[in-house]
DNA sequence: ACATTCTATCGTAATATTGCAATGAAACGA
DNA sequence: TCGTTTCATTGCAATATTACGATAGAATGT
């Protein structure tokens, strides 16, 4: 035991469940708001930005890659990395809907009796 | 090392950062869109809903508590659980805002001899 | 060719998460 | 009171994540 049973689950709860838990280190958070910022490509300056080791900035990076919501293209020795628009307005739209399926009640929720 | 190094980052980096985490499993996501679809609390059909340990399942709420998205009370020998419409609704502006901060630029990113 | 720069990957250690059986604790009904 | 039901907690094992130093690979400039 000790790995996540995804087979009990259906596509789209792993997959918001994947894009969630991409989301939940404040390193991946600070790259994307970094990324959004600028509103273009970086190519060196994250180690300044964060205070991480490079490795360790690397692989936040590779997550957000494989995730798709960043893409990295080489431009000599660096790489550049920018927000890829398209995946960005899916999981967007993602959230959204997620967020937006639950309409406050107008009875109260958890009174004596209700259930 | 291993543990997260928060004390690099922005309160509202980790707030967001905390609860996409708790977010970033699919037994956490089923449990609050069973939730959402009833509209109303449950009481003790989730280790049917789901198909988990009691324990398991209990962790998972613990951690949805803990973050604030749900309430329980108790009724009886079972236990209400119902969605938190305030820290819902927090939390979808929370992403809402998140989200929203990309425009995506008319000039096309990481061309040659953009950085 | 050689040194430099930038990034990815490997190896390793520390810590966190996931899952379950077993056990507690609290409320109910007979 | 005693058994039942329901959920929380504990203890443990398996797995995943986070972080970094060291190393390797690829492109550049001299």
């Amino acid at each position: 035991m000790g790995a996540t049973k995804t087979d009990l689950f259906t596509k789209e709860q792993n997959e918001l469940a994947n894009i969630a838990r991409a989301l939940g280190h404040p390193a991946r958070i600070a790259i994307l708001q970094h990324l959004v910022k600028i509103n273009a490509c970086i190519c060196n300056d994250l180690k300044n930005e964060l205070g991480l080791a490079q490795a360790t900035i690397s692989q936040h990076l590779k997550e957000l890659k494989n995730l798709g919501i960043i893409q990295g293209s080489i431009d000599g020795t660096s790489i550049c990395y920018c927000i890829d628009p398209k995946v960005w307005e899916e999981y967007k739209i993602l959230f959204q809907t997620f967020f937006a399926g639950y309409q406050n009640p107008d009875k109260k929720c958890c009174e004596p009796g209700q259930c």
